[in-house]
DNA sequence: CATAGCCGCCTTTTT
DNA sequence: GGCGGCTATG
């Protein structure tokens, strides 16, 4: 490989990339090259000599992986050196995909059936709807919604339903333990393993397992982990135990750009790697080369809002740009033509519209925005969770292939047995599930010995009979590449000749499309390898970056990306930070890295935005500007929109805002010096001379004027 | 047993 | 506002 590859690396970088064995932690800020310096040291190991196959790099999503590996196979190409099998030589993977794949290859040694299916979160929320009636508790109180994230936080940290019931000492956590063991039951009866017990599994299996650990540690002997900030404790697990036998573990975070706590990302993970690895090689990335200075520093000022964070500098190398715009709209719906009429401005200007996107905190924001681009005639692209593989047709064609690889799959089971409707109602389903309890086989079992159940009319029979013998011819030619399989089903199975709507028939063609990329870059398709993949995959992997539209997209989503211009709506209390959060200071926190990551997404402009009524739940509300805002410190003018039409869209009537003034939300608790703790009842938003009216705990409701008050917030 | 329509539930973020 | 589950009706 021709040594300039590397020439334009920073000499930081260069420490980095090329590091020696042993562990390397990369701090790095956005925008500082993370994710090149992991491509760029998975390159000079392979320069070195290291073979290529003993490189594991673990990415944060799917489409970031499938990025790292184009962008590495195109360092290769570069050189003038080639190293043929490159690209499937080294693993670069999310770490569910590298569970799958450990859990295929060992998992029989726990037991483990390796025909599991993945259930996501219709599915499980179905099991643990299951689980607490099993434990006779009332849905009502015993929500699955809820129990399903108690349960994930218990999975997270590697609590297993055994040790909880130690710990469990109140009545809730008692009854949580028993769910949580009911539901890890019928997940076996299922073989169904969730997100969270693909990390478990395997965390388990190499903690349980010298063998396995010392074998995979040979496998690979290097493990590169980007995005090292939102990694939980059983990825830390499964990462420690990998690495046990030669410490060769590279990761790179940023802990400002932690925003996964809700799912059990731990920072302590990227903050205690030194005591982890005692011998660690830190390395600091300050330098930014993405934003300009005017979107830096704010961005800086923000950040340094929270108070359980090391502070660090962002160096800008950009020269100056336009400062970033702040805008007051009256409602969503001018809000959404404001961010049309400005990206229309920004394309006269030059800017193309893949270089454009709208971040916003909940998905549920997007619908306006897709509504005004439609009628603005403006390509975009919606980047947003399950959508496609949640919707009925596909559910139902994959609830076939389910079946038909994991006959123990009883979610999916139910899913088709009367889909088409063939004549079997709840009743016969009922009776057929008492049988199967009665005699302790599955659901699918229980279907094929239908005839011996009494209580089931001869003709109801007969139609179970069909059934299964569409399911046993369809299973009969269901090997080598996927694409077919899945035509052929669809045909066969019924559901083809059930379909209404053309759209219904485009989803299905392109669920074809996919069984078809499936096959091509697979060695050997498999139906199992398809279903286990399509689990894991989602939203943002299907984000097209080359095709010219304008992204939309959550700000969880738009960790990892950069676009020259980005506009960032919904600035208003209760939505960033959005009101489930605002209870603890924690919380709070990652409410504001999650706009820093935002804000550092642009290279050059940036456009936040907030309205001052928004339509929630079908009723209007008059809204409160979000203190970050105010963290910005920037003086902001409310300039012209560009299809102008003044109706007062502005602060004060539109000419100047200083944002210097607390906000209060309704419901919000504050401290006063005399009156002690109370709640806010209303805001009364009038710049410097805003009135805060608190309903105090001593009973007394008092109107105070903000700038005198001196409230805190407990 | 199938279907339609209604009611009540939840509604942050995602692998 | 949207979905899932339940009920009433054919």
């Amino acid at each position: 490989m021709d040594e300039h590859i590397f020439d334009k690396l920073t000499e930081s970088q260069k420490k980095a990339v090329f590091h020696k064995d042993g562990p390397l932690l990369v701090l790095a800020g956005p925008g500082s090259g993370k994710t090149r310096v992991i491509t760029y040291r998975i390159a000079a190991l392979v320069e070195s000599g290291v073979p290529a196959y003993s490189i594991c790099a673990i990415t944060f999503t799917n489409k970031a992986a499938e990025e790292m590996r184009n962008r590495c196979s195109s360092l290769f190409m570069a050189s003038r050196s080639s190293h043929p099998g490159f690209r499937n030589n080294a693993h670069v993977s999310t770490f569910h995909s590298l569970c799958v794949r450990i859990l295929r290859q060992y998992g029989e040694k726990t037991g483990l059936n390796p025909n599991f299916t993945i259930f996501d979160t219709a599915d499980q929320a179905k099991c643990m709807r299951q689980a607490v009636i099993d434990c006779q508790l009332d849905t009502a109180n015993f929500s699955p919604a809820r129990m399903l994230e108690a349960v994930s936080a218990l999975k997270n940290k590697l609590v297993d339903p055994e040790s909880f019931k130690q710990q469990a000492y109140d009545f809730f956590n008692t009854k949580l333990s028993e769910i949580y063991h009911r539901y890890q039951q019928i997940m076996t009866e299922f073989n169904a393993l969730d997100f969270d017990d693909l990390l478990v599994k395997t965390a388990f299996l190499l903690r349980d397992f010298p063998d396995v650990r010392e074998e995979l540690g040979n496998r690979f002997r290097y493990l590169l982990i980007d995005e090292y900030q939102d990694t939980n404790h059983a990825q830390y697990q499964i990462a420690r135990h990998i690495v046990s036998s030669h410490n060769n573990i590279c990761a790179t975070g940023d802990p400002d750009q932690s925003i996964y706590r809700w799912r059990g990302a731990d920072i302590r993970n990227i903050l205690a790697f030194e005591q982890d690895w005692p011998d660690a090689v830190i390395v600091k990335l300050e330098e930014n080369f993405r934003s300009t200075p005017n979107i830096l520093a704010p961005a800086d000022r923000l950040i340094a809002h929270n108070l359980h964070r090391k502070s660090k500098i962002l160096i800008p190398t950009k020269e100056r740009g336009n400062d970033i715009i702040i805008e007051t709209c009256e409602d969503e719906i001018d809000e959404a033509a404001n961010v049309a009429g400005r990206i229309t401005e920004l394309v006269k200007r030059g800017l193309s519209l893949r270089n454009i996107a709208v971040f916003y905190r909940i998905n549920s924001m997007s619908r306006i925005l897709e509504e005004t681009f439609i009628k603005n005639k403006i390509p975009y692209q919606i980047v947003r969770g399950v959508e496609f593989y949640n919707r009925k047709e596909i559910r139902d064609m994959l609830g076939y292939l389910k079946v038909l690889v994991n006959p123990a799959d009883q979610v999916a089971l139910l899913r088709i047995i009367n889909t088409p409707a063939r004549g079997i109602g709840k009743t016969t389903i009922d009776k057929v599930q008492n049988f199967a309890a009665k005699n302790r086989i599955t659901l699918y079992d229980a279907f094929r010995d239908a005839g011996k159940i009494d209580e089931i009319s001869a003709a109801t029979k007969a139609k179970i009979a069909v059934f299964i013998k569409l399911l046993e011819n369809l299973k009969k030619d269901i090997e080598g590449p996927v694409a077919p399989v899945v035509e052929r089903i669809f045909r066969e199975s019924g559901l083809a000749a059930d379909i209404k709507e053309e759209e219904t028939l485009d989803n299905i063609e392109e669920l074809v499309n996919a069984a078809a990329a499936f096959d091509k870059q697979a060695d050997k398709p498999t139906l199992l390898d398809y279903l286990q993949q399509v689990s894991l995959f989602s939203d943002a992997d299907v984000y097209d970056a080359e095709a010219d539209r304008v992204a939309l997209m959550t700000l969880h989503c738009a960790k990892g990306l950069e676009f020259d211009a980005v506009f960032i709506i919904g600035l208003e209390e209760g939505l960033l930070p959005h009101e489930r959060s605002t209870e603890n200071s924690d919380d709070i926190e990652e409410e504001r890295r999650l706009f820093f990551v935002g804000i550092t997404r642009a290279r050059e402009e940036l456009f936040i935005s907030l309205s001052q009524y928004r339509t929630i739940r079908g009723q209007l509300m008059r809204t409160i500007p979000s203190q970050f805002l105010y963290e910005l410190g920037i003086e902001s003018r409310c300039t012209e929109k560009p299809e102008e039409k003044n109706t007062g869209n502005c602060l004060d009537d539109g000419d100047y805002v200083k944002y210097t003034h607390p906000a209060f939300a309704d419901g919000q608790l504050v401290r006063h010096k005399s009156f002690g703790l109370g709640r806010v009842k209303e805001f009364i938003d009038m710049g410097e001379d805003s009135i805060v009216v608190v309903h105090f705990n001593t009973g007394q409701t008092k109107s105070l004027l903000v700038k005198y008050a001196n409230l805190s917030i407990p």
